[in-house]
DNA sequence: TTATAATGTAGACAATGTCAACACCAGCCA
DNA sequence: TGGCTGGTGTTGACATTGTCTACATTATAA
């Protein structure tokens, strides 16, 4: 039988060049991204990422989407599970659900937070993130019919309540602080106390 | 009199590659940095940069170290400031102190929690991290001894702290949100309001 | 079937980080 | 005082990268 011939197309080539993207940020970190590198990895020229991608920004934009995309699910998921009536623990679950993805997918996470990509917004980005943003602020405010910090301006209470998980991620997976706090063994345990402060369950 | 010679030594040249890629990080972004640009503004030489550090990497790391050194500094002046023996009224000031550093310091902010510098960090960067994450960690400790969150372990109490002005900042800095949230007119009053719901001052 | 757009390739170019070899100079020791 | 040595700056080089243009191949649909 011949040998395995390589057609000219590659037939996924988008995908699989996020996909390989996200590993490389997982396994060398974002800063050994490079398009040539990838290309190589996937057995193409070094210009065919380009027919897909307008520029290395725009490829980091499109991971950003997708991470954001997935975050709003993950956030999401994790509240529909709850079954629960109960405002306050919707948004604890949200809480959870969004940090854990965040620890559980760092490739992603790392994109989401990346400068570069923050500079130059893409439709689909922009999207995501303010599906993502709109959701959390809904939840936030359903709390507060609760009689969560009722008193407390909803976009001051919805930044307070992003910046919790948000600051927890970057502090556990990116920062030097991750030596001090990172223990993946006491994860499920540490993600479940961090979140109850900042939206308690019993009062 | 003769036109003013440059002499061969730039005579502070470190110093000033610092200051000039804190410049150029607020006016055009981490990702326009480059060694050679900073070496044609300053007038010297492509490869001159490389006698003060070692990479571009320990470039980012001095300023990281920097950055952390004036963050630690701005968050313990602002407690000191008050002059207050109450252990809350101290972990407010040190939280405003340092959300307000890092809203008006967005470069040296930027440098901190930039991915590359967490990978390669230098013993002086490692020292300056310590240093701050100690201080805050006793900070918040004075406080659970005033009751605050008296039942949370004290490496979850101290997370969630630093977790709130990390992630508001980085929410107001970087994120797409910030076009949500950054009203720059009503930053004080943002981070006085988003820095009382971690701390609060009266109960 | 065939025209057309999508996808991939090859080659080129400027910019960058980094290195080695050399030039200049400040400060110390004899 | 004079020369040496190490620190600082320069020049030139090289590999790598992102990106562009021209061209090759293939899928699609009229």
């Amino acid at each position: 039988m011949n040998a395995a011939v390589k057609p000219y197309h590659h037939g996924n080539l988008a995908e699989a060049i996020l996909l390989r993207a996200a590993e490389i940020i997982d396994e060398e970190g974002i800063e050994h991204l490079t398009l040539r590198g990838i290309a190589r990895d996937l057995g193409v020229s070094h210009a065919a990422p380009n027919r897909h991608f307008r520029n290395k920004t725009a490829l980091l934009a499109a991971l950003a989407a997708e991470a954001w995309q997935k975050a709003t699910d993950a956030t999401l998921g994790e509240a529909q599970r709850t079954d629960s009536a109960n405002a306050h623990v919707r948004l604890n679950a949200m809480g959870r659900g969004y940090l854990r993805w965040a620890l559980n997918n760092r490739a992603l996470f790392r994109a989401m937070i990346h400068p570069d990509v923050n500079r130059y917004a893409t439709a689909e980005l922009s999207e995501a993130v303010n599906e993502f943003s709109e959701k959390v602020r809904n939840a936030v405010m359903q709390t507060q019919t609760e009689g969560r910090h009722s008193d407390v301006p909803l976009p001051i209470l919805a930044i307070y309540t992003n910046a919790v998980p948000l600051g927890a991620a970057v502090l556990m997976v990116d920062s030097l602080l991750s030596r001090e706090y990172g223990y993946p063994e006491e994860q499920e345990a540490l993600i479940e106390q961090v979140i109850d402060l900042v939206v308690p369950l019993e009062r």
